[in-house]
DNA sequence: TCCGTAATTAGAATAATTCCATTTGTGCCT
DNA sequence: AGGCACAAATGGAATTATTCTAATTACGGA
């Protein structure tokens, strides 16, 4: 497994699902609309606020199953910082979030080729990563807010 | 901030937490004890059950009570692998951790003092982290089990 | 010893997520 | 077109880790 720097080609959303023999629903098609239609990295609970105002019939589970969908189609990462809730992300590049402790924000860190693959190489002989994740917590810029 | 690589003293149990005005009280010294003993990474849960067979009164608001205190006097550290239960480890020095997917196994992986300050490196200008956390998920080695 | 506060306790409450049983939608075969 | 089989969506209940609350207990210092 590598963790090259564009790790995803820019395939088209239907056919990733149908890649998989997975069906382009329309709320599949939503969850992943209002993912990628604001780049920041919204729990459940924000897409389902999203999604039913473009689709008010639909329900938390059907959230909670497009979204284990797409992620299953590597169309969208979850990323998991400490015991809030999931959120969910369309950047497919390899980056490292940091959570700023006073805000709660959430930030996107680019990590360099370079970077990556030492991190890589700290996994020791016989294991295989499928999966990296990294992320920093503390204080966010202040010229940011 | 830094993450030099013996980051915490060898500073004794009753002596953090006094330096912080806090007691070190039976029930604490037995959650801290059951986690040195036995170099898992065990949930809450786990911990609870331990502590109950030395403290048969414990309730497991003390048990999240006293963990809560030990991680905030960097006595253990909190371990948050993806929605799993917080699990909690008595490693100090800076490593990541390894989680196999097939059997839940979690590793601990030391990190080099050079691959830490690149992954440093990393946070934006402007930005502190005072916490990093990485950690790989993959298939362990097949030569452990 | 007594008092004030810290710590513990039991149980209720919360919040995110998952499960379940049912209904709806879609692609396919004739 | 009609019907079938199965995938997906739905609503609501259930689960699970964790936090909260109000009441009790235990220390450490005057």
């Amino acid at each position: 497994m590598t963790f090259s720097l564009p790790p995803v080609s820019k395939k088209s959303f239907s056919t990733s699902l149908r890649e998989k023999g997975l069906r382009p629903t329309k709320q599949r098609a939503c969850v992943y609309g209002v993912i990628l239609g604001k780049r920041d990295h919204p729990t459940a609970d924000d897409i389902y606020e999203r999604v039913r105002k473009h689709l008010p019939g639909t329900s938390f589970a059907t959230v909670y199953n497009c979204l284990e969908t797409l992620v299953g189609c590597g169309l969208v990462r979850q990323v998991n910082l400490d015991r809030s809730p999931t959120r969910y992300c369309p950047n497919l590049t390899p980056h490292a979030h940091f959570k700023c402790t006073k805000t709660g924000k959430i930030y996107d860190v680019q990590i360099d080729q370079d970077t990556l693959s030492r991190m890589q190489a700290l996994v020791p002989e016989g294991f295989e990563a499928e999966n990296i994740d990294l992320c920093f917590s503390g204080t966010g810029s202040t010229a940011r807010h």
